[in-house]
DNA sequence: AAACTACATTACTGAGTAGCGATACATCAA
DNA sequence: TTGATGTATCGCTACTCAGTAATGTAGTTT
């Protein structure tokens, strides 16, 4: 791990930002901004949630430095701030992998 | 990303075990056993939580697959699995000391 | 056998939060 | 100004879950 002592406040830090990504509908928030900046109401349209739910979802991945705000007009335009949390999504995705493999090799024995 | 379909079941998949990682808690125990495998017992007295509290906490993990058991007489064993665990905290840790350094600018200028 | 130990499970309470409808706020158009 | 649009916020309900005490269970000792 890094320098990070991990006193019990760095450890709620942590869970704190894997809390925000604990949640299915805020993953595909951040997918669909995968590809760049978008605003509020595509979000909506693109994921089927609720206006409300996708404003408070936004504003949470907000807080925690995840994404970032651009207002034009009437438009809100939001954007992955930092790459690395695709990074994360990878690992888990390596983990998932590994362990469907392993399912798969107690089933075949 | 990796081969894996982002479809709403394996985001939910995702989700779950940020989710694991998501309790201050079960971060410290995972810390723990960083050196090696270790007894319930030993976990208790190192964190200071409830007996049923860590024992909870670690069926939680093993049920994803963070963990392994291993009982040995009265003794229950808990070990990691896979060290990419780490690898998640060090990328959490990293965005952290981001965000903290982005703080500093700020506030100087 | 009984008594003891290490761990797991159960039942419960309190805190946090996702989702939704209604409403407020901000910005633009006429 | 008035009205329309995009986003944020509020109030609420239902649900999840961390923590705890009490009990259950498996293994050991005597």
């Amino acid at each position: 791990m890094g320098k990070l002592a991990l006193t019990p406040e760095v450890l709620q830090l942590i869970a704190d930002r894997f809390k925000a990504l604990a949640e299915p509908a805020r993953l595909q928030l951040l997918q669909c901004l995968r590809g760049g900046e978008m605003a509020v109401g595509e979000l909506v349209e693109q994921t089927g949630f609720g206006q409300a739910n996708v404003s408070k979802h936004l504003q949470h991945l907000h807080n925690l430095g995840f994404v970032r705000r651009r207002k034009d007009g009437l438009f809100v335009f939001y954007a992955i701030t930092d790459k690395s949390v695709f990074q994360l999504c990878d690992v888990m995705c390596g983990q998932l992998e590994a362990e469907s493999k392993a399912r798969h090799k107690l089933l075949a024995v």
